[in-house]
DNA sequence: TGTGGGTATGTTGTCGACATTCGCATATCA
DNA sequence: TGATATGCGAATGTCGACAACATACCCACA
């Protein structure tokens, strides 16, 4: 069971964000978590009614996850959760060559040493959780690792449009999660390489780095079926 | 005046749509016609009322304005025309760079030859609008031009996020209009020749054209102040 | 037994109204 | 006079209900 959205103790914290956004977090989470399944059909009254929420709230969270491509809505005939195929995670990679890559080689002359020293913090909170075999907050931490990475890049463009690339990546992580307990030393260690490149600011290093580890997720998911 | 949104002759026809897209289609016009000027704020009971539909459908309107850039909603304070700088400018044709470049030298070895028919069309179409001088039009028929391009790139997701950056470039050309009226020769002619290197299948022209295209809009811009 | 049409049921699309919050004008006091 | 408190009007956030539509089922009839 689940908490509802907005408890009595969350209900002053989250009261600034529209409700729209914290149930879109909810959804993204329980799409991630599982709870909800690939190709599932959401049916608004009955979502809404679980999480104690209008309707209108939730189809504006829906409409964002759309966006975000996480759902499909075909007119009159209803949402439904995504699902991805190996054409799309092609598709994925290659934009995240165009995107992310240059993005990451533009950070690499802007970014500042507190961004060095809070992803190696990041990289001591991998470690613990993978430890503790906790893939969603593992998980939670990657995304927030490159994102800080591409934040710095400068563009807010740029970095608007990978936030909705990473959101997929996430999910095809979500999918691939027994494949990356076999690789768990492998996910610390290219991360902490790409800190050193950067520290070193060393643009070549970071553009192999980067690269093989794009690589790294496209060939783990060839690995299924 | 306007006609209503859902008039009885329109009503069969688009009542497939949700309304919310009518709506978001008739703002994006508005704003590019300048009915709607830069930086205005959008009371969503008035423009409802004069739209003659819900809060409802006008609101989902405004969240894909807002996912396309064209609006900007601050939490509690309103929904308002976002106002495009030049530093906007800049990071748009860095990110033109990106993605619309290697979309159109994918497209180079794609592109079929009813896709150059269908271009050459739009050329003329370009020149009879240029001599009536029906600016809305032309940049309408150059979106579509751009986009039949890109669209044959092969990569969905290079496609939808390629339609962003073009609705916020068309806001700028509506903008440059005026400048636009002393290069009504250049504008046919670097389209035309865009097609010819398309047409050879000559991939080294087109990258070369279209980064001169490109710069065109961000050299005209630096004309204005 | 298979098919077509019509009805019933359930779901999405759209609407109007209430609840909450914000900003501004006015009032009050140092 | 200036700064701060306060109350009112207006706009956004959220909700529940009705309307329009799609689907599934059932029955009549070939």
């Amino acid at each position: 069971m689940h908490l509802p959205i907005h408890n009595e103790e969350n209900s002053r914290a989250i009261k600034q964000k529209p409700l729209g956004q914290v149930v879109a977090d909810e959804l993204r989470r329980r799409i991630w978590t599982g709870e909800i399944a690939y190709g599932e059909r959401l049916l608004e009254a009955e979502l809404a009614a679980e999480l104690d929420i209008s309707r209108s709230s939730l189809r504006e969270a829906l409409q964002s996850l759309e966006y975000e491509g996480l759902v499909i809505n075909k007119a009159r005939k209803g949402t439904f959760v995504y699902n991805f195929t190996k054409q799309d995670m092609k598709e994925i990679t290659e934009l995240r060559y165009l995107i992310e890559i240059p993005a990451l080689l533009k950070t690499t002359s802007r970014i500042t040493d507190e961004d060095i020293a809070y992803l190696e913090t990041l990289l001591v909170e991998m470690e613990r959780l993978i430890d503790e075999e906790k893939w969603y907050d593992l998980f939670n931490i990657d995304m927030q690792f490159h994102l800080t990475l591409v934040h710095r890049c400068g563009n807010s463009r740029i970095i608007s449009m990978y936030k909705v690339i990473q959101t997929q990546i996430r999910t095809f992580l979500s999918q691939l999660e027994p494949y990356y307990r076999e690789k768990k030393q492998l996910f610390t260690k290219e991360h902490a390489m790409l800190v050193e490149a950067f520290k070193k600011r060393d643009v070549q290093k970071v553009e192999r780095l980067a690269k093989e580890h794009i690589n790294q997720v496209a060939v783990t998911l060839d690995f299924v079926d």
